[in-house]
DNA sequence: ATCCATTCGTTCAAGCATGAACATAATAGT
DNA sequence: ACTATTATGTTCATGCTTGAACGAATGGAT
């Protein structure tokens, strides 16, 4: 046990990533309690947000921008769908394809969460200012680029 | 639908929290994969650090700690435990606290993960100055505050 | 035309995390 | 001393996510 590697502790990028996925953490399960009400999971705002801003997706698309793996997005959408927020139809090209639309209620949904996400994201970002919270967006967008392919 | 609240894609708080949060997945899962080779997942690991720092703790200090239920901590345990990486030994003062100290092996088999996780983090975080990354994890931690009892 | 590889979606079993309900132990109020 | 409340850990049913295996559809190579 000599190793005595440097110990991450003490390496302030560690300690800040710490925090980094802790606030993350606690903001998602504060999230998911919030949207309770609505009988909505994070995940589940997730593709409505996403189907909102690109209507017609296909659920490949779906999952890749969601992170998650292509079952999960089967085992999701019927939910959805039952409830009358989101559509499947078949494309008329690609006949393995489904294409993704929001329905009038989905939208509806949508919004009403939407206020919830948006208030509780402005609760934790006002302690920044909006130099510091661009900053660190931008930060975080080139950790995304750089383990996007790792 | 005729809300028009300000939609979210256009508000700079919004989006920079949601490439945290991308930021933050991606580097979970990447974590996943590197560890795999050890045959211990990201939750695995949160437990051996936070023994390392606070030998003894209690299950419940532990949960609290990882953001998790008590019964996560109790369903978790007992597979470092039968690896040899970890002991639970009842407090003699009050019965009903069991402590937590790593092994050996466990101690072992965390610097190792380290040299992982630390490597990974370095990976991502090297695009930041020392001083951005100070400035992130000085907001990330005053989200954690605000949030944590909201 | 006919394979072969690739892509898209589904199914299924397995592993995790959660919260409620419970048992036991400690503590506080009277 | 006795009861009520609180704290710790466990059990269990539920739901979510994953990855592997599969079927169907597409596209490319020869």
């Amino acid at each position: 046990m000599n190793i005595k590697q440097e110990l991450p502790w003490d390496n302030p990028r560690f300690r800040n990533w710490v925090a980094v996925a802790r606030a993350c953490h606690v903001l998602e399960r504060t999230l998911a309690v919030k949207l309770a009400p609505l009988d909505l999971k994070p995940a589940q705002l997730d593709v409505l947000m996403n189907l909102y801003r690109h209507p017609g997706m296909s659920q490949h698309d779906l999952a890749r921008r969601l992170l998650v793996g292509r079952s999960n997005i089967t085992m999701l959408l019927p939910q959805l769908e039952t409830r009358g927020l989101l559509r499947r139809e078949g494309d008329e090209k690609d006949k393995r394809v489904l294409r993704l639309t929001l329905t009038e209620a989905g939208t509806e949904l949508l919004m009403q969460a939407l206020k919830i996400h948006m208030a509780l994201i402005e609760k934790a970002m006002s302690q920044s200012t909006p130099e510091q919270c661009d900053m660190i967006g931008e930060q975080m967008r080139k950790i995304y680029e750089v383990l996007k392919e790792a």
